[in-house]
DNA sequence: TCTGGGGTCCTAGGACCC
DNA sequence: TCTGGGGTCCTAGGACCC
């Protein structure tokens, strides 16, 4: 892997500009490599150059990630873990441990704001940097590439991948050609010759079924969809969405990076082991995600106007159904009394569930409330004193006495809660 | 091969209001 | 009597991203 590192640097010649000049090439996209199966790399360094798969564990799980020695034997991302586990049998499989995920990402944010206070996190391994304004202190774009990945290196002990460009989707693509452990930087002028002869699939927006769709128009690359008219792509795919790839094709994208954005939704969602049928049963698990969504809602002080319940059957068909409620809530005793009658109020009872979700959506942060707090003050109460109780003795030491069935059933199974 | 969990955004129809 | 137009909100479903 090493030796393929800065292969496809781009010469800094090629980005900078002459004093006064604007340098476009100002995005930085930064990726690191493998990460949740690196940092299990790091927890225990007798892995190192083995196959290392997280996720997966369970009877139903998926690969969450997937070291490069896994890669060689074609295990992916988001593969079920049945299929991964038939294509390397030795493989390590590792439970997904989000805590140290988090503690690294937090590190690794420490280390580009380090750099410029315009950092757009996309996940925990993965953000935009736009660094023209960081010509001064650390120089032109690629210099700093290189100086994230240095840093990121000796800061955490894992490599990533950079991609530079003048858009988020050039430096996002650029840094997907650098990987695994490389840098890409594409110039304004060259932007054209780079994204043409990518498949439409690589563009932000084109998945599974879109490619479908592309492809029997005849649209298979990216040069293709510019020049597939916006009015031929709309029957397909919508208005927005032609309109939209339209643009991204021909290297237009006027997204800037933001270093902040509020949240839209809170959720918390799960798949079984087994299809449960169980009425009772189900309801439990409603409430014990309604309980995670509370939980969330006070601490990230937002309060929520619409629950949504989702219930995925056994045969993988998804429901929804979404209430507004009035005054917003964090309540969970709220949260679970919408999403269990709208699960009640279901057609066709008696069916088997693979997954059940509870979500909160239509966030208004603590500053934004109306006074309008008349009802679901007591319950409020009691649960941010659960809340205290669960910071001082642990996540689940306070709980509903509904719940307490539930805990004594799931220990010494799989979950290791 | 048999499909996780956390999110965002879009579409489309119906209600409702002016 | 047999039918407006626009705006906004709500709901259900689905595509997509990492």
């Amino acid at each position: 892997m090493a030796a393929r590192a800065g292969v496809s640097t781009v010469s800094e010649a090629n980005v900078v500009r002459t004093p006064g000049q604007k340098i476009l090439e100002s995005i930085l996209h930064v990726d690191m490599d493998a990460f949740y199966a690196s940092v299990e790399v790091l927890k225990d360094a007798s892995l190192a150059g083995k196959p290392v798969v997280v996720g997966g564990t369970g009877t139903r799980g998926v690969v969450m990630s997937a070291s490069y020695e896994a890669r060689a034997y074609g295990i992916r991302n988001a593969m079920p873990a049945v299929r991964a586990r038939r294509l390397c049998p030795d493989a390590v499989f590792m439970p997904p441990d989000f805590e140290s995920y988090q503690a690294h990402s937090n590190r690794f944010r420490e280390i580009l704001l380090a750099i410029t206070p315009t950092v757009e996190p996309i996940s925990l391994d993965e953000a935009f940097l736009d660094v023209s304004g960081a010509y001064l202190l650390f120089g032109a774009p690629v210099a700093i590439a290189e100086k994230v990945r240095r840093d990121v290196r000796d800061g955490i002990g894992i490599a990533c991948s950079v991609g530079v460009g003048p858009t988020k989707l050039v430096a996002k693509l650029a840094s997907r050609k650098a990987k695994p452990d490389g840098l890409v930087a594409v110039t304004g002028e060259d932007v054209d010759a780079f994204l043409t002869p990518l498949p439409a699939r690589a563009l932000w927006g084109v998945g599974e079924k879109t490619a479908e769709l592309l492809s029997r128009l005849g649209v298979r690359t990216v040069g293709d969809l510019a020049r597939t008219p916006p009015a031929v792509l709309a029957r397909l795919v919508g208005e927005q969405q032609a309109t939209n790839l339209n643009d991204l094709a021909r290297g237009i994208d006027s997204r800037r990076v933001v270093a902040y954005e509020a949240p839209k939704s809170v959720s918390h969602e799960e798949t079984f082991d087994r299809d449960l049928d169980d009425h009772e049963e189900l309801l439990r698990e409603i409430l014990a995600l309604s309980q995670k969504v509370g939980a969330r809602l006070r601490e990230d002080g937002y309060r929520a106007r619409t629950v949504t319940l989702k219930v995925r059957l056994a045969n993988f068909t998804t429901l929804t159904r979404s209430r507004t409620t009035d005054p917003p809530t964090d309540v969970a005793a709220d949260l679970y009394h919408h999403a269990s009658e709208m699960f009640r109020a279901l057609p066709g009872a008696r069916r088997r569930v693979r997954l059940l979700g509870v979500a909160a959506t239509g966030l208004l942060a603590a500053g934004e409330q109306q006074l309008a707090l008349l009802r679901g003050e007591r319950w409020s109460d009691v649960e941010r004193a659960v809340d205290r109780i669960d910071k001082r003795f642990g996540l689940g030491s306070a709980m509903p006495a509904a719940l307490l069935d539930r805990r004594r059933e799931r220990r010494g199974s799989s979950d290791r809660g």
